[in-house]
DNA sequence: CTGAAAGCGCTTACAG
DNA sequence: CTGAAAGCGCTTACAG
């Protein structure tokens, strides 16, 4: 019987019998030593020590009601602007004792859902997505738990639920505005994938207006849509290209695929910015070093993260129910891939 | 008193009471399905629906001694090569109905340690780490909870632990031979930093013993340690040249920081690969679209994390204890930042 | 400051 | 195929 005892986990209750306590002393212990004798806390840790006690979450969970934990849901980790952001909200939450539970969606809304499910059956106490549009199911099931959520890489004055972010219609118009004032007049996008991505979709319609607002068309056809890999923008870039070979300035959905489209044009034998112009979108850390140094728009991903997780303890802890719309700004960041289409004239 | 019905959430037991059955029988039909009659399961979908029944994770979790929850730490999550990792890793628990807890040891064995110590409160049932080198603490842990253990990005046949990685030492050898082979005999190496982190520290070896056979020193002045970031890079890279200006061959750590030395080189006004070449390390998939198309050794992020996932699922369904030991290839792609040093001969 | 005891919401032998 | 009941390992009023 007593051989047991080695091959089973030891528990509070192992812990207490060891350090002649109950275990209600114990767990005052763990959780608010202030209230419990200096000499008990002694033999207590030291009962914990040479047991090799480690609590278990779910039991704590269970009788606690509280898990510390937060769920969030990105498109894909696997993007540095998310896993920037990630990185932040993690290391900031994992500081303020909460665990961070990580899903993917692939961008689609009803793996979103289902992930939410998941993420609820596990008793998150928050809930972070990407962008406002999400299947309303996700709305139904966060309304009957109670917990807040908030909508990252979105900013809207109006919005139901809390959200820190960008002005992604804004930034698609700046970035188009940036280029009509080099008196381009063609105009292509190579964006991502629209469906399931609200955020390229108010990117698009920022842009779409600007260029309206000057006179200028955009065609269907120069609209194209792809995954944010560099081969697919390069293939896109081709593509547009080949179809329509006036274009002299083309607003790509992210770096990745502004990189792509860079490397079409020098297959193309186009130079930058002489034949055409390129801009990319969230300006990651790593197209600083290379050339041509890429014009985008930065997006502060890091200060993401790192203000949801500020946002969510505040809120939990605080018990504030307080919705909080914060847009963080975002800056044109001219460099070497923009200008005037010198070569090939203003057509 | 019945208010308390639309302010708490239901549980399995008001579920019952809603079909009229007993909580064991709810509890098998979502289980065990098969043993519940039709017409009961249908009954009791009815109650599950209408009142927005979500299972209670730390309950079932406690009651059924499974938490179906795998715990991964790697360095950082904002590096491709881990997020391309954590990125399948995460898919194929997902698919297989486990969830992925996620930490970063900001390349700190302590760090590592103290986020183990909490992923196993939370009820672990199998650890991903990166490399092999970790805390005692962390295998003392390991061993106490009797939970398999995966390191990966290394591999060493005789490893106590399971292992899915490469080998490092071999990759740096194969990288250093390429140079020679070049007939370069002054190298510089810009790696990442080493203390912690113990794939660079293989990387390096292998370079050295190479180098060595083939009667090239290499100063600990040439060796240059840095974070991994384009920046760095490019700092180190300027340090290097100035330092030992008939350097010929640079070694990287990583892209980012090849990428970054590239940056250096092209200030300097040097030509790559006519006056020196350059070496990156994981073909990120981002450089397949940039130029000068860089010379590296690709990693099978992707690979290592679909078959850590194959393999904790399988050891842990399987109850099978057999420990893996798995070398995954590598392979140098050479392109276009490697050749002769032709302009400034062979000193 | 400490302990006895109820209870958190499930699962699972066991008996029928 | 179904149910009564014990138990998973903690926390927390409550009483002292």
């Amino acid at each position: 019987m007593r051989r047991e005892m080695t091959i089973k986990k030891p528990t509070l209750q192992d812990v207490a019998d060891y350090a002649g306590v109950s275990t209600a002393t114990v767990s005052r212990c763990l959780n608010q030593p202030d209230k419990v004798k200096q000499s008990l806390q002694e033999k207590i840790r030291e009962a914990i020590e040479t047991l090799g006690y480690v609590p278990h979450g779910a039991a704590r969970a269970l009788a606690s009601r509280r898990t510390f934990t937060i769920g969030a849901i990105v498109p894909t980790i696997d993007n540095a602007i998310f896993s920037e952001a990630i990185q932040y909200l993690q290391r900031d939450l994992t500081k303020a004792g909460y665990t961070l539970l990580l899903a993917q969606s692939s961008y689609s809304l009803d793996e979103e859902l289902r992930e939410v499910q998941s993420l609820l059956t596990q008793g998150i106490e928050g809930l972070v997505l990407v962008g406002e549009d999400h299947h309303q199911g996700v709305f139904d099931a966060i309304e009957q738990h109670r917990i807040p959520l908030v909508n990252i890489w979105t900013y809207n004055p109006e919005s139901k639920y809390s959200c820190i972010g960008i002005d992604n219609a804004k930034a698609g118009q700046r970035i188009a505005e940036h280029l009509v004032e080099l008196e381009h007049r063609h105009f292509g996008v190579i964006s991502g994938i629209l469906r399931g991505n609200d955020r390229a979709q108010q990117r698009l319609e920022g842009i779409k207006q600007h260029l309206q607002q000057n006179g200028i068309g955009l065609d269907d056809g120069e609209v194209l849509e792809c995954r944010y890999s560099g081969e697919q923008g390069r293939l896109a870039m081709h593509e547009l290209m080949t179809h329509h070979p006036q274009t002299t300035a083309v607003i790509c959905g992210n770096d990745i695929l502004a990189l792509g489209a860079l490397c079409a044009a020098r297959e193309l034998g186009l130079s930058v910015p002489e034949d055409i112009s390129i801009t990319g979108f969230d300006d990651i850390e790593i197209i600083a070093v290379i050339s041509p140094a890429l014009t985008t728009m930065n997006s502060p991903s890091r200060r993401m993260g790192a203000q949801t997780a500020e946002y969510l303890i505040q809120c939990i802890e605080g018990d504030d129910q307080r919705v909080e719309r914060c847009e963080l700004g975002t800056d044109l960041i001219v460099r070497e891939t923009t200008g005037v289409a010198v070569s090939r004239g203003r057509a």
